[in-house]
DNA sequence: ATTACACATCAATATATCTTGATATATTAT
DNA sequence: ATAATATATCAAGATATATTGATGTGTAAT
């Protein structure tokens, strides 16, 4: 139950839907990209990266001073269900708008 | 989004889940009968009743004076994945009391 | 070693959601 | 009409979740 809630819960929430439909139209980004694209707070992005990645749904790469998000795979039946859904809505999610200063 | 999150939001919490399973287990009862097996107050249970029906995972059917809930049908095939999920876990729910004083 | 950038976490506040008891409405039997 | 049962809704407090700014950690360049 508590696995279910915990997934469940994360989707809960526009902000993370969005932010989980933007990574999965626009495949790995940087937490700067997704700041840069939302126009949100730093720790704001993170701390709904993190209950995405929690969830189940994202996985992270590090790599030098970045961490590079992107849609988790494999990804089980029911979670895939919920992305598909997603994937389904009119969500309005910014356009990608690179924020890293260096690279 | 907002129906999204309406759908989500209803299986976001744990009685919920709980009721929902219960009735997807037992098929049709009326709400003394879920008061009585759940032993939770009644408008406790009729508020959970309320936003399962509105999230479109049940239907009501008055007869008399008893409001008998079932799993609404047909139904989407993003709601039969989370029913299908809800089946898929092990929830302890009660054995069915019937509660209704009269019949 | 110092500076700059990327990211994560913490603590406080704001906001939303759940629970509960009380109250209201509706139906049926007498 | 009155009483009893079934169900729905309201308002208050309790609880959980989100947002924010500040702070901490790690990496890379100078």
């Amino acid at each position: 139950m508590n696995i279910f809630l915990n997934t469940i819960g994360a989707v809960n929430d526009a902000t993370r839907v969005e932010i989980l439909h933007f990574i999965n139209t626009n495949g790995e980004v940087c937490v700067c990209d997704i700041e840069n694209s939302f126009l949100m707070i730093q720790s704001r992005i993170s701390r709904h990266l993190k209950i995405l990645k929690d969830a189940g749904f994202l996985k992270v790469d590090r790599r030098g001073r970045w961490a590079y998000y992107s849609v988790r795979t494999p990804m089980d039946e029911f979670r895939q269900s919920i992305l598909k859904e997603i994937g389904s809505l009119d969500i309005k999610i910014p356009l990608l708008n690179k924020g890293c200063k260096s690279e």
